[in-house]
RNA sequence: GGGCCAUUAGCUCAACUGGUAGAGCAUCCGACUCUUAAUCGGACGGUUUAGGGUUCGAGUCCCUGAUGGCCCA
């Protein structure tokens, strides 16, 4: 059937051909835009004699034909434009080439714009052109296209089809758009470091490994900016920051794509309470932008971005969900039965911090509605973060909460050689336990700090998370143009 | 990786406890010079995700695979 409907089109095709046409069209200047013909309608109308031609070009979206005349829906970037042709208003040809036309097809038509009996802006064609041909069938035009999997395999098509998801990328754009103007208006400077490296460190995470073939090198994807940034900034960058695609090599679901948008963004002689206060302006500065309010609404809850966000320690936060305080958890051993006793699965070797972290994330971080920081977390689970100078157990650090879900992580960088190492080398005593997220050594970056890297502050926003708040989108794929997908099989 | 669910015409969806696979849109033919989910008349369109099994009979029940979704790790 759909074989049918395209050799049905490629005989249109020929037949435009043998017209005279050329269907797959050249340059098309135009005037105007659909949303700019609605805008300056009145100025466009006039004397009969002094009506002035304009020229769009657009996406047929329906068809409404009427024998010796017919009307379409032209549909460019910015809106939908009624079309209407004539055919004695047209030459032959014209109203022939007219008659040839399908959905989807790609045209561009010149005339004067007028208003119909039931008041709707139109264009009469004075000329038509077909500028594409569509061969192929657009999905069904009330519904759109709904099958999930044909929406990102054919991104394309959900975008015609459905103009909500085009809103999604718009709002994206500009959110980016408005993130980098707020920062360079803040005096930072935007760079670009390698995706490509020797070995991937900067986070938890497994990367993903290539091979360089002229080298004969294994090189692995980013799956952070951060040791790459702190570089820039012992080099002399005092405010510099990133946009950035990232790479991890673990499972996909309704948060989690192997690659993502990260920005990161580090300042000299600032700590983790100076994030706070730019995390809290950046984040709600973009919503007021790109939509008009502070105040967004996510899956049902409205949250209000506007600063100050309120600081709660990581500790705190678990007494307040749970009734645990650190005394119950006592020393490693038992706070291990302690998360096993709630339920939690609690690898072999855990720490008192890797519970305290388990049982924030099960019993406390679903229940951040927000904004709030949740502040101050364990020393083991930051190996490059700066212990608190009072309590050399937890480092200076925050995570950000909106909607129970994590949009910025952020700490004091640690710019002591000597501990960074003794941290790298504790976390590759976890790897030797098998945990395979664990850092890994860089003899080079610790180096770089044997060279003195200013007290640092350091942040780090997940793009595609916030621009699900921003969109009101459940699911990561939603916001992301192309997502991994499997191929299709034979 | 585990559990649950889904997959029917190009698209959006029906089809009761197993009993002749349907509709709307789209497409094709015809009518129609202010329609707009245009309308009216007619026509075409299916290996029901793939393979196997049970049964007189499978879209429906069972097994295996593919792809996707949700939840969990």
């Amino acid at each position: 059937m759909e074989q049918d409907v395209i050799s049905a089109r490629r005989e249109k095709l020929d037949k435009l051909r043998e017209l005279g046409f050329r269907p797959f069209g050249h340059r098309f200047p135009r005037t105007h835009t659909c949303q700019e013909v609605h805008a300056s309608f009145d100025q466009l109308q006039g004397p009969p004699a002094a009506v002035p031609q304009v020229a769009l070009a657009g996406r047929i979206m329906a068809l409404r034909s009427h024998g010796k005349a017919g009307f379409f829906d032209l549909v460019d970037q910015t809106g939908k434009l009624q079309v209407y042709v004539r055919q004695d208003r047209v030459d032959p040809q014209t109203f022939e080439a007219f008659s040839l036309s399908d959905l989807g097809d790609i045209v561009g038509v010149r005339g004067v714009v007028f208003r119909t009996r039931t008041g709707e802006d139109t264009l009469e064609a004075q000329t038509f052109e077909v500028l594409a041909k569509a061969l192929r069938p657009l999905p069904e035009k009330w519904h759109g296209l709904r099958d999930v999997d044909t929406r990102y395999r054919q991104r394309y098509l959900d975008l015609i089809a459905n103009p909500e998801v085009r809103r999604v990328f718009d709002v994206r754009s500009e959110a980016t758009r408005v993130m980098r103007e707020f920062l360079h208006g803040e005096g930072f400077t935007e760079v670009e470091t390698p995706v490509f490296g020797s070995l991937a460190g900067g986070a938890n995470a497994r990367p993903f490994v290539t091979h360089h073939n002229a080298q004969d090198m294994t090189v692995y994807l980013r799956i952070a900016t951060e040791l790459h940034l702190k570089r820039l900034v012992v080099g002399g960058f005092e405010k510099v920051f990133e946009i950035g695609r990232i790479f991890r090599n673990e499972g996909i679901s309704t948060r989690h794509n192997p690659e993502f948008t990260m920005l990161e963004l580090y300042q000299a002689y600032a700590d983790y309470t100076d994030m706070m206060d730019i995390t809290e302006r950046l984040i709600s500065h973009t919503a007021t932008a790109v939509l008009g309010s502070p105040r967004i609404t996510y899956q049902g809850t409205s949250v209000d971005l506007t600063p100050p966000w309120p600081r709660l320690s990581m500790v705190e936060a678990l007494r307040r969900h749970t009734g645990l305080g650190l005394e119950d958890l006592g020393d490693d051993a038992q706070a291990c039965e302690v998360g096993r006793a709630r339920g939690l699965d609690i690898p072999p070797h855990a720490t008192r911090g890797m519970v305290l972290d388990k049982l924030v994330g099960e019993f406390v971080e679903p229940h951040l509605v927000g904004p709030v920081f949740l502040v101050d977390y364990p020393l083991e689970l930051s190996p490059l973060a700066k212990r608190k100078p009072d309590n050399p157990e937890f480092v200076e650090r925050f995570e950000a909460f909106v909607c129970g879900g994590e949009v910025a992580n952020a700490f004091s960088e640690l710019n002591d050689p000597d501990d960074q190492r003794q941290r790298f080398l504790d976390q590759l005593a976890e790897k030797a336990k098998g945990n395979e997220e664990a850092h890994v050594m860089d003899d080079d970056y610790v180096n770089a700090l044997e060279h003195g890297l200013p007290p640092t502050g350091g942040l780090g926003i997940g793009l595609d998370r916030l621009f699900m708040l921003l969109t009101d989108s459940p699911c990561i794929r939603d916001v992301i143009l192309f997502p991994l997908l499997r191929p299709l099989k034979e």
